[in-house]
RNA sequence: GGAGGGGUUCCAGAGCGGUCAAAUGGGGCGGGCUGUAAACCCGUUGACUUCGGUCUUCGAAAGUUCGAAUCUUUCCCCCUCCA
């Protein structure tokens, strides 16, 4: 009987750092790891500018294939977008426009190129957009070569398919054919590119067991289908959305500071999980830190992550913004700043009114509701009259700390 | 095609002529406790306000009424059952 200490390198911190859901065939495949060099492929999503804290495990799937030695391939589905992936979603989605794909696909390939290494000419990614390749499809001989291998008895049984079928919700025939459209960029891509393995969230698991059979039938070519789970936080909800927006992977929509503070509040239960799949510690070496200061750990935890993406020098720069912001001793000055012109200072302005100007809430009543539930506070000074007024005697070299509640601190500055 | 049920504030879901900016729960936000955690407790949750009020909301439009989320008409959308 084939045992964990046989298993190949890779499949093995697949799953010592929790990557492992499903694997079509574990044992054939961690051979076959053991033996060659292969190619992998993912495939992202592109109904978004960016792409978010959702798409972080995948992202170290290939982080992680590309240590181990393997090449990983980023299919970026500028054709499937175009249709709508069924799978988990209770409704038909939005259809994109051809140009907004196009932006997609490019901020969400740079995005990408920034986790992975681009110089190692033997693991670099090879990035694909099955536009290419499903543009051209001619439907009659689709229909013959691929479609032939399709029984619908079989797709109706599928979860993302029969979910809607169970709740009566209309799932239309373009959708429908999702399924054999991603089944059919594993073979595309096992022709062209010799990939023989393809990764996915557990979601994707229909999907790619009918890319493997494809292949299989088609080809008679054998390839491997694993599959990881889905990341939910101790409290429950799926990660990577919260109610101020999703914690996106670029500072255009997410500045990195706030990025670094996603971490940093991690839950305490998430904290070990997290360390081992979101950051490249050793296993060994998070195990000996199980007992450790929690609030350490969280930021050793924010600063790996925030590093990886945006550097070292950000991830620190990120620290001791926090260790300003939390600090009541300390005025602030290098909190992120909102700058506004003296000008519309006037000489004095109401604390309301710079709140607004401040942009952190756009809302007076709301302002007035955090005055009085004692939230806000003026270079650590509590506010409890709302009709404050602000003049420049409280700017300190021509700037303000603002805070509103425990965690939101900037800084006004006057120019 | 026939017969019914329904669309309410972020979500779920009450209300069914005035006391309704709309119960309750969830979520969010804020406060307390702590550790920038969890749990728990408290407050708050349309906008504007000179804090007296004012304005905009209950699928859409029109109407009845002193007064409508609540009644009438038309329209749009969803669901259940029958064919």
């Amino acid at each position: 009987m084939w045992n964990y200490r046989l298993m190949n390198k890779f499949l093995k911190e697949f799953k010592d750092r929790g990557f492992f859901y499903q694997c079509t065939n574990e044992e054939e495949l961690s051979k076959l790891l053991d033996k060659e060099s292969i190619k992998a492929y993912i495939g992202f999503d592109c109904t978004a500018e960016s792409l978010h804290v959702g798409s972080l495990l995948q992202i170290m799937c290939l982080r992680l294939l590309q240590k181990n030695g393997h090449r990983p391939i980023v299919l970026l589905g500028g054709g499937t977008t175009r249709i709508g992936d069924p799978s988990g979603k209770d409704k038909t989605r939005k259809i994109l426009d051809e140009e907004e794909i196009e932006k997609n696909i490019k901020n969400i390939q740079n995005i990408l190129k920034k986790f992975l290494d681009n110089n190692n000419p033997k693991t670099k990614p090879i990035f694909v957009n099955n536009y290419s390749w499903l543009k051209n499809l001619n439907y009659i001989s689709f229909l013959r070569d691929i479609g032939k291998h399709f029984t619908i008895n079989k797709m109706l049984t599928f979860d993302s398919v029969k979910v809607r079928l169970d709740r009566e919700q209309s799932l239309s025939y373009m959708e429908f054919n999702y399924m054999i459209l991603q089944a059919y960029d594993f073979l595309e891509l096992n022709k062209n590119e010799n990939c023989v393995l393809q990764i996915g969230g557990s979601d994707q698991w229909g999907n790619i067991v009918n890319g493997v059979e494809l292949i299989k039938r088609y080809s008679n070519n054998q390839s491997y289908g694993l599959t990881t789970p889905l990341i939910t936080l101790a409290s429950g909800t799926k990660m990577g959305k919260t109610e101020n927006g999703a914690i996106w992977l670029d500072k255009k929509f997410l500045p990195v500071y706030d990025y670094w503070q996603f971490w940093r509040n991690i839950d305490d239960r998430d904290v070990i999980r997290f360390l081992k799949i979101f950051t490249e510690i050793e296993i060994n070496d998070i195990e000996k830190m199980k007992n450790d200061n929690i609030n350490n750990l969280k930021k050793l935890l924010a600063n790996k992550a925030t590093a990886m993406l945006y550097g070292e020098i950000a991830a620190m720069e990120s620290e001791n913004i926090a260790k300003e912001a939390f600090s009541i001793t300390n005025t602030g000055s290098n909190l992120p700043s909102i700058k506004i012109k003296i000008k519309n200072l006037n000489q004095e302005i109401n604390i309301v009114d710079l709140v607004i100007l401040s942009k952190l809430e756009n809302s007076k009543s709301e302002i007035r509701r955090l005055i009085k539930g004692n939230a806000i506070k003026i270079n650590n000074k509590l506010i409890s009259d709302e009709k404050l007024i602000i003049n420049n005697q409280l700017f300190i070299d021509n700037f303000v700390k603002l805070s509103i509640g425990k965690k939101k601190h900037i800084k006004i500055e006057l120019i």
